[in-house]
DNA sequence: GCCGGCTGGTACATTTTGTTACAAATCCGC
DNA sequence: GCGGATTTGTAACAAAATGTACCAGCCGGC
């Protein structure tokens, strides 16, 4: 799948678990890293390239589901939860905070690996909107957006002043090509923000936006208006990162 | 959210598993659509917009691991297995095939919702669409409807504005031709609504569109009425990506 | 403070969609 | 074929959603 074997960290106060499994997962190809809290875990991920993370839930001092949700708000780390519950609510809990998967111990180290894989070709196709640090440049339809420089460049080679917001929502529409996204998303996307009941600060930004990237405004190509919907990219949009 | 409910197409032969669940979806929000073979479930697919499949790995006749296959295969449906066996070997091939995710019976409907909802929120902002869906274009008779720009162009070359729902119902007709599609079908494919007793709204975008779309809307050649039962769209279309 | 750009709220025009009403078409039993 | 019941076509209207001009508040630079 991806480039280099991917790279687990394996979060579980249990030496024993922790060790066999790291083995299991080297023996079938991957590389591991061992945390055994918590906190350890939070250092390892500061100093290694984790692609997943197996997280035992029920841990002493800070709760690896403090943890799990941190990773999954924060943004684009998958995360396993190991639960040694039986218990159905455990496991819900872990699902609706929004662990990638889970899997009840004593578990199969087949299973888990099985489920490993998965899960990162789910996030491998996802948008890499891992770290936008590089030189991260998107094309479409003849305009080029330096996302790291903010800098957009018009077909004939002429950059475009854009404000903070419009690029905000530019970029949401090109990691998020040919899907229609609701204004709930795009406010979430754009500025973080919950929408008002009545709020039509996206539609006013799209407009915006429209009046500088559509070559008629009032036939747009680009970003097409799904009526009760929301709006869509319709472009395709090349990743290029130079 | 999705705009409207997500519609879980339950695939189980046993006729009471099959409505336990799909009472319990429909209890929390969703719409269900059951079927009792491999066979249906093909049919139902065709019929209406599925969001996700929960699908019995373990049925007669075709299996349902070919029909999870060829699902994951092609393209954009989610799939959840459900596997009566708590045999791991069982579980680990339904999640190499490429499954989202399974659950083992008896389950727990709360901790399956869960997981419908989880593998929905991780589909629902995933990437594009997959990968070879890319540039749609669906011709007919001389006109060319490229979907992921929602672009309709006539014989002669010239682009037709449509609104969205006017883009919906003919998608859903190209993506069905010579088949009769009831108001209610037509209904799910394009709003997702469920429709009111004398609702009319659809006979209405039918007739919009013909207005658009035929030589002459007063003797149709393209959507046919189906007196009783529907819709028709008769014209062969050919599908070519790009 | 003053200025100028950005942003969100408001208001109103416009577009799209759904509902209603009625005419036309179709079906069915005779 | 005829008459009535049912279904469909569509014009006309109403409701909902969107487009956008305008304005006021905010913030940063001076």
């Amino acid at each position: 799948m991806s480039d280099p074997s991917p790279h687990i960290l394996v979060v579980d106060d249990h030496r024993d678990i922790r060790e066999t499994l790291a083995r299991y997962l080297i023996k079938n190809g991957m590389r591991a890293t061992t945390a055994e809290s918590a906190a350890h875990a939070r250092k390892a991920l500061k100093a290694a390239a984790i692609d997943l993370v197996v997280l035992d839930i029920m841990m002493p001092g800070e709760d690896g589901l403090s943890l799990c949700r941190h990773l999954v708000e924060t943004g684009s780390m998958p995360v396993i939860l190991l639960t040694a519950m039986a218990d159905d609510t455990d496991r819900v809990i872990g699902l609706e905070i929004g662990a990638d998967d889970y899997v009840t111990k004593p578990f199969n180290p087949r299973e888990l690996l099985a489920r490993i894989r998965a899960v990162l070709r789910r996030t491998s196709l996802a948008p890499k909107e891992r770290d936008p640090i590089d030189h991260e440049m998107l094309h479409f339809d003849g305009w080029a957006l330096n996302v790291s420089r903010r800098e957009l460049i018009d077909p004939e080679g002429i950059a475009v002043a854009l404000s903070s917001g419009e690029f905000q929502l530019l970029c949401a529409f090109l990691k998020r090509p040919k899907l229609v996204l609701n204004r709930d998303q795009l406010m979430d996307l754009t500025t973080g923000r919950t929408p008002a009941v009545f709020d039509r600060s996206i539609d006013n930004q799209v407009s915006r936006l429209r009046r500088k990237i559509e070559v008629d405004a009032k036939d747009p190509k680009l970003i097409k208006t799904v009526w009760g919907g929301g709006y869509m990219f319709t472009a395709d949009v090349k990743d290029s990162s130079e």
